[in-house]
DNA sequence: TACGGCGACGTACCGACGGTATGCAAAGCG
DNA sequence: CGCTTTGCATACCGTCGGTACGTCGCCGTA
């Protein structure tokens, strides 16, 4: 299977002539479903991501206060984040294979959906208002923070206590958001 | 110059041709100077990070204040993430042409320096007690948020509208972290 | 049933690219 | 002044992504 070769060897160093023989099948065959090498890594692409957007999705049900549901989406994404076939297709190759355009447009309706969700809940129940941007921002910053700290977690040489390092600081995060809208804090006004 | 190249046009579609075509020599002279064409990327990729990193630390210079330093630091990283070279080839092709592994490597000694520098001024300022493991993955959660607010500003329609919004998000953040310090609450123990 | 068209592959091949082997002039050195 | 080493140039090779073309089988039609 081309997922198993693009997520151990990488893109770049995955021929075309492995792929074809590990799926018993010629390369005429291949060329017949896919429009070429990268068409084939975008649909393996897409697979993991649609794998990790229900299981994240599966971990919020059943929460209803936003602050739990956030947790449970953050254990969720960081435990979506340390398998290596979403870090190395998702988050490692992703966007330089893809290019950062497209890369975005997928995850636009996948995983970065999810946490949008969460970040909209979380938001919504404090004292500000909000327009879109701003939310898409902050969901933004929390992706790419939650990424680059799955990142960290995944190649840590204690996973486990990296990762309850991560929820700690993110959990703090929140935190000081949870202050601010008891204290009754207005948004800083953008300059 | 190979970096325009790399930048322009990416790694791969760069072939070696064109950047000893470019650079006005052989392939001979640039395999004497370099193993392979990762090690000529990896050289590009140090340079522009080098740049990048002295660029951030200037600006931290002439503020004491920890919260003054980080606001002008995030201001001087959003700068630096804008720029063509810094998004493509560090932020971009670094971690799936280099591995990640190489490329933390890099980053550990550079322009993550500095946001680790920050982020322990920042929280050395408050009432906690922080073990040098929980601080890097404070800073590793905001550069990996930073960097990732970067691609997203710097492929808005409006960039400057755009790194207003992070910049007001993330002093939202840094609020919520004085909100709790002036509160006097603890970090919320790792379970 | 004969047949034509078409979809689903298989196969042989091409061009480009990264990398290497070898040559060779100039500089350093005893 | 010879001899080694450095610094590069050039010709070439293996691999890989992609393509052109052939082939086999099915299905509708007369």
């Amino acid at each position: 299977m081309a997922e198993e070769l693009f997520t151990t060897n990488g893109y770049a160093s995955t021929s075309l002539d492995a792929i074809v023989a590990g799926a018993q099948v010629t390369k005429g065959a291949l060329y017949h479903h896919f429009s070429g090498k990268q068409a084939l890594f975008e649909a393996v692409f897409e697979r993991v991501e649609a794998d990790a957007s229900k299981r994240i999705q599966k971990s919020l049900r059943g929460h209803q206060d936003p602050w739990e549901k956030a947790r449970a989406g953050l254990r969720a994404f960081l435990g979506v984040v340390q398998e290596p076939g979403y870090r190395r297709i998702v988050i490692q190759e992703g966007p330089s294979v893809l290019g950062y355009e497209r890369y975005r447009e997928q995850e636009e309706r996948s995983t970065f959906a999810n946490v949008l969700e969460i970040v909209r809940a979380v938001l919504s129940a404090g004292p500000w208002e909000l327009d879109e941007a701003m939310l898409q921002t902050f969901a933004r910053i929390f992706f790419g923070a939650m990424s680059t700290a799955g990142e960290s977690v995944s190649s840590a040489e204690d996973p486990i206590a990296a990762a309850t390092r991560v929820e700690t600081a993110i959990g703090f995060i929140l935190a000081g958001f949870q202050a601010l809208a008891d204290a009754g804090v207005e948004l800083p006004a953008g300059e």
